[in-house]
DNA sequence: CTGTTAGCGCCTTCAC
DNA sequence: GTGAAGGCGCTAACAG
């Protein structure tokens, strides 16, 4: 493996000026550049990252800790963060939390460890709680989760106004009884239950909201007791996409036909969600969005450290499909 | 930030016996054992890791490079690979190729410049054409994707098995004009379409296989022609989850109803293929299992670098569902 | 504008 | 069993 100091001997200079062409500084001649950029290419010169990261003290890399890497929401953003990174000159370092604080402690670790340029995160709900800033070693954006008083940068969804006008929307298409099944252990959750607490006390409907764990076996195992239970919903809403998901099958398990015999709709709109029956009617989020705008406010804060605190708020589009067709009463 | 020679001094002994007990080596006494320890616990210190990697020449990084992360047989692979990877000491490094050989390319180069332990690889075609192991300066195993003849580490499905069961299920369901829409681009796509044929031949049918970009809109326009054409299959079979999701959606606008119109199978049992209409005739394939296997496979080779050869190959699973319900003569 | 040189923090021989 | 010391390959002062 050639070495920056083989680089200079074949093309005649020292490796101060081959680093500096490397580095793309300025300040030095053309035939030098030149030279030097000929010695690499004759050597097929890769410069050492260990080395150069232990003398900069730089590693050109950021980290993304997800809280749930199955769920396609956080899929489309990694995406969007690698893309964006790798066009920027960074590395991802990739963390799934599986909605675990303690995993996602050990990730954080691992990225001070790495001593990596920043982290993107989206945060189990205790780690949120006790989220500060400067309790890191590196600058953090929140995706996704993040309560009104966190101070942090952070590219949420516009979470309890979308969960407000999905509601809305189910009431005007004449369903009264509206179940609400939500992640407990997300702040997005949470604000999204708010949401349809809002827009349900507009209307001075009784609500009816259940926390779960965000996962699609939770989400049946809820909406199967639901079905059950004394006072039958006339339609189901799930807070995200897993939770739709275990929605859609405690349906079909209870031979419910949607909308005839129960409404439904709830958040992300998957590839499956305008398949399944007459389809869902959702809140679609800008994933790949979201994503890009996480790593470019973390590029930017990484670049001025002391830039002030910023939120991305997008807007959810609601999709309306058969699933929350009319009503008959 | 503490450095191995805070922890010496803290400790009162060299930073040689910091760094022996750290590594974990023999020949330490556990009174100096201890005393290292409890210095490190005092400190917090954490060892840099670049100055490690640089050192001592190895990363204990494996990289994975996925064709398409939004393919949610690949999400699994990687939360299966991080997971082990993670358990045995060893960061994973991600890359989406995009089914972009180029993409791919430049991975492989980061992979290099990175100086990984070791690459996990679900190969375009080209590159899988022109594969040769000693190519690449560190062990790679391939995942997904493989060659009869290629000479490589490789953890795959039966595939021309798998899709001859399936096409054998749909022919004794009493489907005869069976189209089978396929990736064209990867090894996988084409072993399928092999034992596809293989089963239409020994029933002595005649075949209809189109080849096609992986992906959900390609498959929903070639099923769109073959729906449109004028010889109108009776069963459709898609050779990856994303072209079954392209070849339902086209389903759906022609408003054709599976079974009954149109029979309907394919690889890859997702979160919705239970879901929609009667359920979706699919083989499953043990997705978290080729990951771990791979790790494994990767892991046994970093250890023993002369290692032979190994190719494991996993079945899949058929599962029956509606949509292949018995044809109607 | 270019070259010389001193480390970045750690591991690992080599003596003792 | 332990300690002293020399790099790993590169960057960035500093001097010219």
């Amino acid at each position: 493996m050639a070495q920056i100091k083989d680089v200079a001997k074949q093309a005649g200079v020292s490796v101060a000026s081959v680093s500096r062409v490397l580095a793309g500084h300025t300040g030095v001649t053309d035939v030098t550049r030149q030279k030097v950029l000929d010695a690499v290419q004759a050597l097929g010169y890769r410069p050492d990252l260990a080395a150069r990261r232990l003398r900069s003290r730089r590693t050109d890399t950021i980290g993304l800790i997800v809280s749930d890497i199955r769920n396609p929401f956080f899929t489309e953003v990694s995406r969007a963060v690698e893309d964006r990174a790798y066009q920027h000159g960074m590395r991802v370092i990739l963390g799934n939390a599986d909605e675990d604080p303690q995993k996602e402690a050990l990730y954080l670790d691992l990225m001070r460890d790495e001593n990596v340029s920043g982290v993107i995160l989206s945060p189990t709900l205790p780690t949120l709680a006790r989220f500060r800033m400067h309790d890191y070693p590196f600058p953090v954006v929140l995706v996704d989760r993040c309560e009104r008083e966190t101070v942090a940068d952070a590219v949420v969804l516009d979470n309890a106004d979308a969960a407000c006008r999905l509601t809305a929307h189910l009431v005007e298409q004449g369903y009264r009884r509206i179940a609400f099944i939500y992640g407990a252990a997300s702040a997005t959750g949470r604000q999204r239950q708010e949401g349809y607490m809002t827009a349900m006390a507009a209307q001075g409907l009784e609500t009816l909201a259940k926390g779960v764990p965000a996962t699609a076996d939770a989400a049946r195992t809820a909406a199967r007791e639901l079905l059950q239970g004394p006072l039958l919903p006339d339609a189901l809403v799930g807070s995200n996409g897993l939770i739709l998901l275990g929605l859609v099958e405690a349906l079909r398990e209870a031979q419910l036909v949607f909308p005839e015999q129960m409404g439904l709709a709830g958040f992300d709109d998957l590839p499956w969600t305008g398949l399944v029956g007459p389809g869902i009617t959702v809140i679609a989020q800008p994933t790949y969005d979201i994503g890009q705008a996480a790593i470019e406010l973390l590029l930017q804060h990484i670049a001025h450290p002391s830039q002030s605190v910023r939120r991305v708020v997008l807007r959810g589009e609601l999709r309306e499909r058969g699933s929350s067709g009319r009503r008959m009463v």
